[in-house]
Parts: structure tokens; C-alpha cells; sequence
RNA sequence: GGGCCUGUAGCUCAAUCGGCAGAGCAGCGGACUUUUAAUCCGAAGGUCGCGGGUUCGAUCCCCGCCGGGCCCA
């Protein structure tokens, strides 16, 4: 969305003039001028670069110090840091492989270019290109020959010990976040080959990846609120999508036998460390596979993907280990809730024996709660918690579970998997409810539940019946929790780590106090 | 939504039981041809998140607001 009113207040970062307000960046506006004066540009258009640094420490990173190898190469980065004495300089670059040391002599450069290179600052963007050596201490360098300037930087980087440590800073202006954090930019690029070797996994296995619409004007596939917008032209209000489900099932209803889609979701709702207003889940469906094929299905994903990400099966998270190998437990919700009870629990109690259970254990039901509800609410205060080790839990009561297939074998129950690991729900899954009349009626339950106020309740989609009506092979579907999976894979806490622009309130100036209102006139 | 914590120099952090706000690093000036947080010398650098109140005097106490973190619902 974009903010057209000049009114606002988001500019609180100086420009021109208050880049020229403070020394440190007044200083470099001048050596901006300067460099222009001098016929120089502080801003390239290209360069033509040979090496990274990464290329050369796994080339050379054994090489003896005082080595030379008669190699040139051209390498470029952003300057960390520069250590300057009288004749020389050791200036650290960082690209996006690593870094790689400079080294500058005046009686390689020539006085003059050492000169000219004395004025770089940590942040500027360098491109430079000289023999490969190692230093006397041993660090492996390129002794600069030629060295151009790509562009010019004019705010200081945060201190090269301590970093940038404010959390909020960190999230806000991630590129400073990147630039001078290692974890930032590993949890980075983590998360990318996680979402690369989903996408492999998938395609090898012959499912075809689609895009489905964001924008819609009915918001369906889960139980939650959705963000609305409102589309001008077509004066109609509309929703950001809560789940990409409706549409793949179409798609299989289509023929599209094996479909999956990596992509945005958006949910009205609080912010917390697993909570952000978007986030990523990866949906497939599979013609003719139950939920226990899926379960085999997403063993294999995820055993791969940890090891994608991490070089193995096994990994810690919040210093406890996970063995990702499969096969993983599988228990029911009510063997689990059974268990952990000390006694058996199931539909054969009464509401009144189970609403007095609830009680007992500290949950306050809702007058509305079916026993399904019920169970549900006892197993997450009472189980969840205590799950660590990847385990599917299975067959899910009906009422909690609005699409997914009924049992085969239990009415009250429904063909439902949730696999939870280090205390995080990774993964839902269904038999997928295919029997249009079904369906109806699920629908229909949830309008009820709508009409009496819940705001999360399902709205009935009438095209997505129509769809039913023509006939969906059985299908087993399954939705990843994609951020919470690298949460997991990188060892991160809060889901803010492993977005790289996590949501915050707008940021806003305090330099200003707010209009008066008293004197706001209004046309 | 509730509780606790938090916002001070470019960065990381001190301090002031209410009386001229400090350090390290960065930056600036100087010395230095092999550094690894280089070192040494010197001079600078502040809207103490914002607004109000109490007070002779507020960065500190009180109220409100804004942002952030953690825990709980």
C-alpha cells in the first residue's frame, strides 16, 4: 500500500539537509562533492568482477603467509573496516560470500591512488583488483593494483565489535542487519535452500506448482479473519486470502492430479514470536491418497529439508536434540489426551462428565462446546506443551476440523493429522472431505456459528460446492508451516528472525508533536 | 487485552538517592610498511523517545502518549 498523504510524518530520517546537520555525515556529503569535483563518480555503473570471496578461501585459504601467486583477480564488496598505518592499509571487504582483506601499499598503488584510497569509508562499495597473497600473518589478500569506487556511503555503519544489537533497529533497517551480521545473513540464506529443497521435493515428485488468486472476494480454506481491501473499480469490497486451500482442491477437481503452492498467507491477528500477519505455508493435495500416505509423504519432505538445511536428520533446538529420521510417531489426539489424563477419555462420556473434566483441569467451556471441542481444548492444554519429537497426531474430533474427511471408522472423529516437533505444530493434513453434501453441511454449521458472532467461522462457498458437485477423487492434502520449519532449522525463537522484514507498527517521528487538534481545520 | 522490562553521542553501554551527562568503539587532526577489535597522542561530539505536571531547578519524581522486548490471556 502506498501513503500518499505529504502530511505524514514517516520521513523522520534526514535527507540532504539533515545528512548535512550531522558531522560524521556532513563529512561524507562533502567527500561526495569532492570526488564529483574531481571528475571522479562515486556511483558506478558496473564492474567486472573474477572472484568472490569465498572462491578465494577455498582456492588459496591454505597458502603459507608471505605467499604470492602471480594471480589477479577483481573482487568487490562493501568496506567493514579499514586499518589503516602510514604507507598501508588493510581494508576488509564483505561480499555476499564472505570477506576478503585488502591490502593497500602506496608503493604498489602509487602515491597518489593511495592517497584517493584513504579517503574510503567503511560502507562504501569498493571494487578492486591485484594479485592474490598471503600477509606476513598469514591472511590471505589481494594486493591492490587498481581499486574503483561503486558507490559511496554516507551514513556510518553500526561498531564492528558489538554490531547492531537493538532489536527493533535489527528488524526495521534489516540491510544493516545484514551487513554486519553473520547469523542474519545465514538464517537468511538458510531459509532460502529450505524453501528450494520444499519446491525439489515436491516437483520430483511430480507435483505441478500453481499460483492461485491473493486477492478474493470471499476468504476460505481456514478458520481465521481475514485483512479486507476494497477493489475501486469494481466498487466491491475484498480479502487477502487465509489459506490457499479452495483453490488447489478446485484444481484437483480439475484434473490437476498432484498440485502444491508455496506461498503468502494473510491472518487478522495478534503479533507474536510464532505469529506474523503474513506468512508462508506451503498446501499440496494428492489424487487418490489418504492421510496416511501423506504422512509418509511429509516424513520424507521433512527429513530431507533438515538435512538440506542443516547437514543432518539430527538437529537441537533451544539446546534439546531432534531426530528428524523417519518414521516419526503416530498416536491419536485421544490416545495422547487418554494418556496423559491417566484415564481413557472418548465420546462414550457424557457432555456433562466432559465439560466437568475441563473444569477440573482449569479450562472455563463455552456453553456452545460439543464434546469434539472439548477434547480439543483438553488435549492442547494438556498434551501440546509436552510435545518434542516430530509425532503425528492423528484423527482429530469432528467439530474441530470443518474440512476435513470423516473417519472411516469413527463418526465422531475425523482423518486429520497435525505433526508437531519442538514444541511448534509444523504440518495439518486431511483426508480431504470430497462428498459435496458434506461439505454442505459443514458449511452450513459454520454459518450458524458465524450468525452468532464468531467472526473466524467459515463463510459458505457456494462455487467451491459446485466444484465438489462434479466430483473430486479422494485426496490427501497437507499444509507446512514453512516459517515455523525454518524457525526450527536455524534455531530461531521468534518467527521475526526468519522473516527478513518482519511486520512492526509503521515508525513514526517523535519530532514533532501531533497536530493540535483545536487548530485543525477541516474543509 | 494484562503484567514486567526498556528507549541516554553514529554504535555498544554507564551515571545522576532532583543540582554543568560519562566511557569504549566509530568519526575528525597527528604518528606509523604487515594489521586481525591494530597501537600511540590530541581535539571534538548530546532535543537523555515525545508531550504535560510537580519543583528554585527534571535525563532522574508523577501523568499521558509513541516505539520495542519478554511473560501471561
Amino acid at each position: 500500500m502506498t501513503d500518499e498523504n505529504p502530511s505524514d510524518e514517516s520521513q523522520d530520517i534526514p535527507e540532504d539537509a539533515g545528512l548535512a546537520a550531522h558531522p560524521i555525515t556532513a563529512r561524507r556529503l562533502e567527500k561526495l562533492s569532492e570526488i564529483r569535483d574531481g571528475g571522479g563518480e562515486p556511483y558506478a555503473y558496473r564492474f567486472d568482477r573474477t572472484a568472490t570471496a569465498a572462491d578465494l578461501h577455498a582456492e588459496y585459504g591454505d597458502l603459507q603467509p608471505g605467499a604470492e601467486t602471480g594471480r589477479i583477480v577483481a573482487v568487490a564488496g562493501r568496506v567493514l573496516n579499514v586499518r589503516s598505518f602510514g604507507k598501508l592499509m588493510f581494508p576488509v571487504l564483505l561480499d555476499q560470500t564472505g570477506r576478503i582483506q585488502l591490502f593497500v601499499a602506496s608503493n604498489t598503488l602509487g602515491a597518489d591512488e593511495f592517497e584517493r584510497f584513504g579517503g574510503v569509508d567503511s560502507g562504501d562499495w569498493v571494487g578492486a583488483e591485484g594479485e592474490i597473497i598471503t600477509t606476513k600473518k598469514g591472511e590471505l589478500s589481494v594486493r591492490v593494483q587498481s581499486w574503483v569506487l561503486l558507490s559511496k556511503s554516507l551514513r556510518p555503519l553500526p561498531e564492528k565489535w558489538h554490531g547492531l544489537k537493538d532489536v527493533e533497529r535489527r528488524y526495521r533497517q534489516r540491510y544493516l542487519d545484514l551487513i554486519v551480521s553473520d547469523e542474519a545473513r545465514r538464517i537468511a540464506m538458510t531459509r532460502s535452500r529450505i524453501l528450494a529443497e520444499l519446491r525439489k521435493q515436491f516437483t520430483d515428485r511430480g507435483y505441478i506448482e500453481v499460483e492461485t488468486p491473493v486477492l478474493q472476494s470471499q476468504a476460505g480454506g481456514a478458520l481465521a479473519r481475514p485483512f479486507e481491501t476494497h477493489h475501486n473499480a469494481l466498487d466491491i469490497d475484498m480479502y487477502l486470502r487465509i489459506a490457499t486451500e479452495l483453490h488447489l482442491k478446485r484444481l484437483v477437481v480439475g484434473g490437476m492430479e498432484r498440485v502444491f503452492e508455496l506461498g503468502r498467507i494473510f491472518r487478522n491477528e495478534g503479533v507474536d514470536t510464532t505469529h506474523n500477519p503474513e506468512f508462508t505455508t506451503l498446501e499440496a493435495y494428492e489424487a487418490f491418497a489418504d492421510y496416511r500416505d501423506i504422512m509418509e509423504l511429509v516424513e520424507e519432505v521433512v527429513a530431507a529439508v533438515a538435512e538440506a538445511a542443516t547437514g543432518s536428520m539430527q538437529i537441537e533446538y533451544d539446546g534439546r536434540p531432534i531426530d528428524f529420521t523417519p518414521p516419526y510417531r503416530r498416536a491419536t489426539l485421544l490416545d495422547l489426551l487418554s494418556e496423559a489424563l491417566g484415564e481413557s477419555v472418548g465420546f462414550d462420556l457424557s457432555l456433562t462428565e466432559m465439560r466437568d473434566l475441563a473444569l477440573s483441569k482449569g479450562i472455563t467451556p463455552d456453553a456452545a462446546w460439543g464434546k469434539g471441542k472439548l477434547i480439543t481444548e483438553l488435549y492442547e492444554h494438556l498434551v501440546e506443551p509436552n510435545l518434542w519429537e516430530p509425532i503425528f497426531v492423528i484423527d482429530h474430533p469432528k467439530e474441530t476440523s470443518p474440512l476435513a474427511r470423516v473417519h472411516r471408522r469413527d463418526s465422531n472423529l475425523t482423518e486429520r493429522f497435525e505433526l508437531f516437533a519442538g514444541g511448534m505444530e509444523l504440518c495439518n493434513a486431511f483426508s480431504e472431505l470430497i462428498d459435496p453434501l458434506d461439505q454442505r453441511e459443514r458449511f452450513e454449521q459454520q454459518a450458524k456459528a458465524k450468525a452468532a458472532g464468531d467472526e473466524e467461522a467459515h463463510p459458505i462457498d457456494e462455487d467451491f460446492i459446485r466444484a465438489l458437485e462434479y466430483g473430486m477423487p479422494p485426496t490427501g492434502g497437507l499444509g507446512i508451516g514453512v516459517d515455523r520449519l525454518v524457525m526450527l532449522l536455524t534455531g530461531q525463537s521468534t518467527i521475526r528472525e526468519v522473516l527478513l522484514f518482519p511486520h512492526l507498527k509503521p515508525e513514526t517521528s517523535n519530532r514533532r508533536p501531533p497536530p493540535d487538534q483545536s487548530s485543525t481545520t477541516i474543509g
